[in-house]
DNA sequence: GCCGTAGGACTACCA
DNA sequence: ACTGGTAGTCCTACGGCG
């Protein structure tokens, strides 16, 4: 049979461990493996030892079995024991009495047990397999291929009574549930209306209704935005109080709490995607770059248009005044909107779980760095090469002690300039890690003393045998090309476009974080030796560059990293481009320095404080008109809209009119309006997150918060606070306040603090001052 | 007690 | 809870002044 594998979880039943694996064909499949035996390596070649842990017995645990296996530790290969116990559960507690009471040491001891299981069949999650089964019981399953598949999905959210402003599941009913899928979209509710779909006569009828409901649509993927931490908890939490079961999923519903106060909420038997986490991921990753992340904000970004709205404390008002047409619109609406982002990351999501390894759901939930932990698990297993073990407390905070050197970053002469060429080196850290052959277990290794890869920074790496972290980014870097080929000859159209694209997508998200992994103090894969040897190679292969630029006559304007700023002059694109090829032969064969492309007109300032010109920080105007800002108080969500949006206008004036006077017609006209009060609220509100659980230092967010405590409102760790600088108080920490809070704005912090700042240091590269800004009537010295 | 400033804490950016 | 490099804000402590 040909099936699509979801995901696989450890099972014990009559006290047989085993596996349970989740299987689409057609519809969802549970088979059990129970032939698969959990084991452990022990680091040791001895009989003796081996007959010693064959014999351990921890409160019942026994060890099953005992063999010699060869393996690669570090680039030695070694002869060691394989261990197996009965149960998953067992490992731990034998692989302990290993370690602590024969003082063997031992490897792999802490791999789940779902994971140990995927990698050993060579199961790949949303990836095609061919099986066979007798009744529910697996008799074989190998990896098959083809395209992606998908899950029959459904998008929902939920409305609670909330007379109290915050909502508590100790008190307040669900009153309506939504739902949005491929056919359509509708609302469950206790009240009935126009807009309700389905009327229950209470919350635990409508609770099991909604149950129902999955249950006859046989959902497979659950979509909601925050669910994690909100819907479900709350729907678990109602039907508790309601004392009624709330079977959400096949096989039960798992809340769980993991550190930094995340909350997970797994949905046995479908797979639970909350988009709010992919939101949040693809910030970290820098894909998404929004102020907040509510359902409405990303909405707005996707879709292009503004959702329908209403105030959250307003639902409960709506509601007991009976008219609930709006609400149902409303609710309708959020699980409409949750299922219109669904559709544009869940192609992502799937692509990062078959690139990863890593099953839906955990690849939903996942950081980067453990998408990679996952693929070298994988690819080590395939050559033979052991896991590394996660590194304990100490290790972890003696790694964090050890900084290295990063990047190299220029300075540039601040001015405006025209005609700017920018090169840019084509995943300069990856190629680097795969031209030298950067890894741990390559590191200083016996066979190449004399010949060995020697990094700037003194590191010498192997040059007859590849470490598994190349081999692995070579392999994502390969397919990626590949890909990219192939969607050449497709429509940009397609499905198979998109779904192509998305993979190709994933590989790239995958592939750039393998550096950074190399310096993270928690990878398994840890070494500041590689680390640095990565960043020492990037800034010789930079700054060769430079060098090799400059001798042909250019000047370089900036650099940063992996990319060279260089003025044209005189010269033609087509010299550049002859430039490039010309440097291009001088570098090893991974590694590419690409043309990013040209800009008639740059502007680069100076620093606040200094002279000298401010790193990363600039503006470009390209040919076809698009402008590039980079670093400017403009990008950044910590200041407020009038000053960004001020500081954009001038920076397009520019740009694009090459308009000083504009500009400072611009400038003087939203002083005056500032002044006049004349700016609405909402773009005076700053945003700012609140990063931590305890602060050292007092700041305007911080002081909001404390504020908000005082009238009983929490604000949890992680929330973006909006805030407005008012005219109440002396300090600026006492005049913020919160955005829902603040009746007006102190228009001198605004002028002064924010839109000058903010706009000044670009016209003083076109020599004004504060003063030609804020008085009026003054003839501009330059135009 | 007031003023100016150096330095620390903090956030968000670039690559 | 992937890295280092960077600009800039706000607050506090501190020294000088009178």
């Amino acid at each position: 049979m040909r099936a699509l594998f979801i995901d696989a979880e450890p099972v014990e039943q009559e006290g047989r461990a085993g596996v349970k694996l989740w299987l689409k064909s057609g519809s969802l499949v549970e088979l059990y493996d129970w032939g698969f035996r959990p084991y452990f390596y022990a680091d040791t070649d001895s009989k003796k030892d081996a007959a010693a842990i064959g014999r351990l017995d921890v409160k019942g645990a026994k060890v099953v079995g005992v063999e010699k296996a060869e393996r690669w530790v570090w680039g030695k290969h070694k002869e060691l024991l394989k261990v197996y116990c009965t149960k998953p559960s067992e490992v731990p507690v034998i692989s302990r009495a290993v370690r602590d009471g024969l003082e063997i040491g031992c490897y792999e001891f802490e791999t789940p047990f779902k994971y140990r299981y995927m990698i050993d069949k060579g199961l790949w999650p949303m990836d095609w397999v061919h099986y066979e089964a007798d009744g529910d019981e697996l008799v074989s399953i190998e990896r098959a291929t083809g395209e992606p598949g998908s899950l029959r999905a459904l998008a929902f959210d939920i409305e609670v009574h909330n007379p109290a402003g915050s909502t508590d599941p100790a008190r307040d009913p669900v009153i309506m549930v939504s739902w949005a899928d491929e056919k359509g979209a509708g609302v469950l509710s206790t009240k009935p209306n126009r807009g309700v779909s389905k009327v229950f006569s209470d919350e635990a009828a409508l609770l099991t209704g909604f149950c129902d409901m999955l249950r006859q649509k046989d959902i497979e993927l659950l979509l909601g935005y925050n669910s994690d931490l909100y819907d479900l908890p709350y729907m678990k939490e109602r039907s508790r109080r309601l004392r009624i079961d709330f079977p959400v999923g096949r096989d039960g519903l798992t809340v769980r709490k993991r550190g930094g106060g995340l909350v997970v909420s797994k949905v046995g038997g479908r797979v639970h995607i909350d988009l709010y986490r992919v939101a949040t991921f693809l910030d970290r990753i820098g894909a998404m770059n929004l102020p907040r992340y509510k359902l409405e904000d990303v909405y707005a970004e996707l879709a292009g248009k503004p959702k329908r709205d209403i105030k959250k404390a307003d639902i409960w008002k709506v509601w007991d005044k009976g008219d609930i047409d709006d609400l149902a619109a409303y609710s309708r609406d959020d699980a409409e909107c949750t299922w219109f982002i669904g559709k544009q990351w869940v192609p992502l999501e799937i692509a990062l779980s078959r690139a990863s390894g890593l099953p839906l759901f955990e690849a939903v939930r996942a950081t980067t760095g453990s998408m990679v932990e996952q693929l070298l698990m994988r690819h080590a297993a395939g050559r033979s090469e052991i896991t590394p073990n996660r590194p304990g407390f100490g290790e972890v905070t003696e790694r964090a002690a050890e900084t290295f050197v990063g990047a190299y970053v220029k300075t540039p002469p601040p001015g405006i300039y025209s005609n700017v060429a920018v090169f840019d080196f084509r995943s300069l850290y990856p190629s680097i890690i795969i031209a030298h052959n950067i890894d741990p277990a390559t590191l200083n290794c016996d066979c190449c003393k004399k010949d060995g890869h020697v990094s700037p920074a003194g590191h010498r790496f192997c040059v007859k045998r590849q470490g598994v972290i190349p081999e692995t980014l070579k392999e994502l870097i390969d397919a990626r090309a590949k890909l990219k080929a192939s969607m050449k000859k497709m429509d940009p159209k397609s499905t198979q476009w998109a779904i192509a694209d998305n993979h190709q997508w994933a590989l790239k998200i995958i592939a750039n974080s393998f550096y950074g992994y190399l310096g993270f103090s928690r990878s398994r894969w840890y070494s500041r030796e590689a680390a640095e040897s990565v960043t020492a190679w990037g800034r010789q292969y930079i700054q060769q560059t430079i060098e090799k630029v400059e001798r042909a006559g250019y000047s370089v304007l900036y650099a940063d990293t992996d990319s060279i700023f260089l003025l044209l002059g005189e010269r033609k694109k087509e010299d550049a481009i002859a430039l490039l090829t010309e440097l291009n032969k001088g570098l090893p064969e991974v590694m590419m320095l690409e043309l990013e492309g040209f800009y008639p007109r740059a502007v680069f300032v100076s620093k606040k404080a200094e002279e000298k010109g401010a790193k990363k920080k600039y503006a470009m105007i390209d040919e076809g008109g698009k402008i590039k800002i980079k670093g400017f108080e403009l990008v950044r969500r910590d200041w407020a809209k009038i000053a960004r949006k001020t500081q954009r206008r001038v920076l397009e004036a520019i740009l694009k009119a090459g308009s000083a006077h504009k500009a400072v017609e611009i400038v003087r006209n939203v002083i005056a309006d500032i002044k006049a009060g004349k700016v609405p609220l909402d773009d005076m509100v700053i945003y700012t997150q609140l990063r931590k659980e305890v602060y050292t230092a007092k700041g305007p967010h911080t002081a909001v918060v404390e504020k908000a405590a005082k009238r009983g409102v929490k604000i949890p760790v992680g929330a973006v606070i909006p805030y407005v600088i008012t005219k109440k108080g002396k300090t600026i920490s006492d005049k913020a306040e919160l955005a829902d809070w603040a009746k007006d704005y102190d228009p001198d912090y605004y002028i002064d603090h924010q839109v000058l700042p903010a706009v000044l240091k670009i016209m003083k590269e076109l020599g004004y001052t504060e003063t030609d800004l804020k008085v009026a009537g003054r003839q501009a010295r330059l135009t």
